[in-house]
DNA sequence: AATTCGTACAACCGCCGATGG
DNA sequence: GCCATCGGCGGTTGTACGAAT
């Protein structure tokens, strides 16, 4: 007697979301935060497996997801710490705030990698590769100059790697062991965020941050923003523009007052009021909460 | 301009552990 | 203790898109 399948696939659409299924499924979460995912395609009247939409929810729709590439930094912790956990990306991605345990998995596969083959590291065990057999020809003599410079970077790559994992692999010597996992020095300075501390998502803890309620950046944008707010969410979405102004609204106004009725107009309101820009200039005159950069809620 | 190839990443699949009846 | 169910995780696939030919 096997599983029940996690949801009855027959008729349910797969492959990539439409701007219409997201707008569902954000309006849903939005409204009644998240509960049984089992559950949410029925109530949100999407035609999608309820894992799917967990899935394109924590991975991309959440307000919280930091998009774009890793930067060096980034790349480097999770180098560091897949040289400690393996391919525990949902344990790495709770070290890098923002980032999901799937858009690192990815990283990892497409970028890294490679990265690491070629610096001559096996991206398994982070040791250094066997020196290639003798038929392979060794480097030209007449190397350009950028080569030696990427060289250079390379063998500082490969230092501090192999520093990490002497102080980590081995021995418990400063590490200490956190959820069944040893963590090394390195760790113990990032240890302070973890998503399993991040509490589910309600309507009323949407965070938006100050940056992207300027009308000055909000002019400047593009759909290359680092950051991945739901307003610049919205606008890669493009939503219809009735969506967009209720959602400025329902993100500044309503959500704190628990009044969500501003849902039931906005998605029964077709009729967009061209007075664009006062959307732009209320969001201003409410007081609302942003997040700082140490992770603390301030008004 | 058309076709092929490689890359990046979103999404799916199947398995596992936790939980509750 | 057993079973059903759920959420979560990691591996893999599918597809869009740009570069190369």
């Amino acid at each position: 007697m096997g599983r029940q399948p996690c949801c009855d696939k027959v008729g349910l659409k797969k492959g990539p979301w439409t701007a219409e299924e997201d707008r569902k499924l954000i309006n849903f979460i939005l409204t009644n935060g998240q509960c049984c995912w089992r559950a949410v395609p029925k109530l949100a009247g999407l035609l999608r497996c309820g894992k799917s939409c967990r899935l394109r929810w924590t991975n991309y729709l959440r307000p919280d997801v930091k998009r774009g590439l890793l930067s060096e930094s980034e790349e480097k912790m999770v180098i560091d710490l897949h040289a400690q956990l393996g391919n525990r990306w949902s344990k790495i991605a709770s070290h890098l705030p923002g980032r999901t345990d799937n858009e690192i998995k990815n990283h990892w596969n497409t970028h890294i990698k490679k990265k690491l083959k070629k610096m001559g590291i096996d991206p398994l065990t982070h040791k250094p590769l066997p020196p290639p057999p003798p038929a392979t020809a060794p480097p030209p003599h007449e190397e350009e100059a950028n080569e030696v410079v990427v060289e250079q970077e390379e063998e500082e790559m490969i230092k501090h790697l192999e520093l990490n994992i002497s102080d980590s692999a081995d021995k418990n010597d400063g590490n200490e062991i956190v959820d069944g996992c040893k963590f090394g020095p390195m760790d113990l300075v990032n240890n302070d965020f973890c998503i399993d501390e991040i509490p589910v998502i309600e309507p009323h803890e949407i965070l938006l941050s100050c940056d992207e309620l300027t009308p000055s950046s909000s002019s400047s944008s593009s759909s290359s923003t680092s950051t991945y707010s739901p307003k610049n969410m919205l606008e890669e979405l493009h939503f219809s523009p009735s969506f967009d102004d209720y959602y400025s609204e329902i993100m500044t106004n309503s959500i704190w007052s628990d009044d969500l009725s501003g849902f039931d107009w906005a998605m029964n309101n077709d009729q967009r009021d061209d007075n664009s820009t006062s959307v732009e200039a209320s969001l201003l005159q409410y007081p609302v909460m942003v997040i700082d950069e140490d992770y603390s809620w301030n008004f």
